[in-house]
DNA sequence: GTTGATCCAAGACGACTTGTCTCTACCCTC
DNA sequence: GAGGGTAGAGACAAGTCGTCTTGGATCAAC
C-alpha cells in the first residue's frame, strides 16, 4: 500500500476540491470574470487585509489544478472559472463509482431508486432514458 | 472560512474512507468475519509483522468511524463490516450532490445521459423508472 | 516455570493537505 | 519620495493518512 500522493501534477483537473476553494469557484460560477479583491469582499465581507492573502493563495492553488484561469491583459488581475459546476459533480460521480464500483453504475442507480426524486428529476431521467433508446 | 473539521466524532459513518481503509473493507465484503491475521495476510502477502501493526491500525479507525464492528465472544477478535459497499456509495453520491448541487439531482442525470451506459445498466435505469412511475 | 509466539492497544512518525497569515517587492498616483 | 493597492512567495498550525514500534496480555509448548 504505497502512499497517497495527493494528485500528481500531470493531473489537470481532480475530483475533489477542498471546501475553501470550492467557495471561490462558486463565486466565480456565479459571476466571472473577478479581480481578487472582489473575490476577498464577497468571501470574507468585513475582512482584514489577511483575507485578501487567502484568497490568492486559493486561487493559485486553484489555478494549479487547472480550475480557474487568468482573463490576460487586465490591471488587475482577474479570473474565471475553467470548469463548470457540472463538470466537476461528473468527475466526483465518475470516480466514486470507479472507486467502489469498478465502474458499474448499477449501484448508483438502485441508490437514486431508493431516493425521493423531484418531479423535475423523473421528468430529467425520463428524458435521459428516451436519449438512451433513441440511440 | 472555518478550518475543516475533518469529521466530527458524532458523525457516525462519513461519506469518505480513505484508500487503505477502503481496502480493508474490500476484504470484509468480499468476506467476514475476518481476523487481523487473516486480513494482514490477504492485504500483504508476504508481508512484514509491521504490517499486521498497520492493518490494526486501519481496523482500528473504521472502527471509530462505524465501518466495522468486532464479532463477541471470538478469539483471536474476528470483523464485519457495519456499511455496505452501496451504502458508502450512496453516501459519497449524496455527499457529492449536496456539496455541489445543492441537493439537485439534475446535474448528475444529465451527466449520466452524457455517460456511456452497458445494456444493464439502462435496464437498471427502466426499472428504476417503472418504479418511481408506479408509486 | 520459563520461553516463545501471537495478539491487542496505544502511540509515534513522516509525508501530505488545507486554510490562514505574513513578508516582500512591485507598480501606480499624488 | 510617500502611500495605497496589487502580486508572488513562503511560513505556519492543524489535520489526515499510511506506516511502524512499543509494551503488555494471553496462551501453548517445552
Amino acid at each position: 500500500m504505497s502512499r497517497k500522493p495527493g494528485h500528481t501534477p500531470s493531473d489537470p483537473v481532480p475530483a475533489d476540491v477542498p471546501d475553501a476553494e470550492l467557495a471561490v469557484l462558486e463565486q466565480l460560477w456565479a459571476s466571472a470574470p473577478r479581480t481578487v479583491r472582489q473575490l476577498t469582499d464577497a468571501l470574507y465581507p468585513g475582512g482584514k487585509a489577511a483575507h485578501y492573502g487567502t484568497v490568492q493563495k486559493l486561487l493559485q492553488r486553484l489555478e494549479a489544478r487547472g480550475c480557474v484561469g487568468r482573463v490576460e491583459g487586465r490591471s488587475p488581475l482577474e479570473f474565471e472559472p475553467l470548469v463548470a459546476r457540472d463538470d466537476l459533480v461528473a468527475r466526483r460521480v465518475d470516480a466514486v463509482v470507479e472507486k467502489l464500483c469498478a465502474g458499474s453504475l448499477t449501484p448508483l442507480l438502485s441508490h437514486l431508486a431508493r431516493r425521493e426524486l423531484r418531479d423535475d428529476e423523473v421528468d430529467a431521467l425520463r428524458a435521459l432514458l428516451r436519449d438512451l433508446e433513441g440511440r
